[in-house]
DNA sequence: GACAACTCGATTGTGCACAATTGAATTGAT
DNA sequence: ATCAATTCAATTGTGCACAATCGAGTTGTC
């Protein structure tokens, strides 16, 4: 057995699942103007309706160099705005438009079409979800304290 | 139960897992001078020797819009060498330099360390390497033939 | 043998991801 | 009250990923 072989790494299987779910994304999210990564932090608003740069990096595991020009753009489309929290002037605070808030209702239909698409049923998809939580956990604290 | 939870969605667990996973990839291939990318491309050269952009875009998923800056920064490197092939003037093949396959010696402790950073047992990886392999294929057929 | 269809790689443009740096604002220690 | 350390967002620079397009080369058909 070759430890070396490209098929047999668990880690190129992670990445491919990734890329592939992204252009499956791609596809359902071009309707709504979004990219995946947009759409996650739509997530995060439609969850909290208000959130600060800071936070928002820290449930998307996203620091600023990446969701700056990111939220820009949103609030270019006009489904964001970006203002400075008055009680802490260091902090960012990013909140829905009512376009923003809007755009839920035609996300909604979304994660059923890519569990569809996905294949599996329900606890399959379930179990994955937990196993990965559990590597990642693992991953990160590796790489935090080697 | 709310299907647009960030965390509650299996995509977002496949993607921080991917990320975690470049982060981890990143420190260990520091010492190498590769990216996790330019890793996979030497995996595929370390098994084969030789491959043809064409069949490198097959064996990882990519076109040559991304293959071909990143093996020009291989070539750049010493590690790796391009060339047209005479056979089909079209084609151009990339092989390994002494450098190139000299460094597989120094790549080849990767993979376990990678494993014990996962936390996860020989056979949940496995297991998680054929769920994945099975999530892949779903979301690639499901991307072609909606 | 000529020409249309196809294959292959490169290029361009957009966007994500992260490291490193900068600068403003806040907090803490003395 | 002052000054050092810290926090936070933005910027810069590098590299990956993909769509769209281009041009050179090849193959198939008549």
């Amino acid at each position: 057995m070759n430890a070396l072989r490209l098929d047999d790494q668990v880690c190129f299987a992670v990445h491919a699942a990734s890329r592939a779910l992204d252009a499956v994304y791609r596809r359902e999210l071009a309707a709504l103007g979004l990219t995946y990564p947009q759409y996650l932090v739509m997530l995060v608003l439609w969850e909290r309706g208000q959130v600060s740069v800071k936070d928002l990096g820290v449930a998307l595991r996203l620091d600023s160099g990446t969701l700056s020009p990111l939220l820009k753009r949103l609030e270019a489309a006009g489904l964001v705005r970006r203002e400075r929290d008055p009680g802490d002037e260091r902090s960012v605070l990013v909140r829905l438009t009512p376009e923003g808030a809007l755009l839920r209702e035609r996300a909604e239909p979304l994660p059923r079409r890519i569990m569809e698409a996905s294949g599996m049923g329900p606890e399959e998809l379930a179990d994955l979800h937990r196993t990965l939580g559990r590597l990642t956990r693992s991953l990160t604290e590796s790489a935090t304290r080697p």
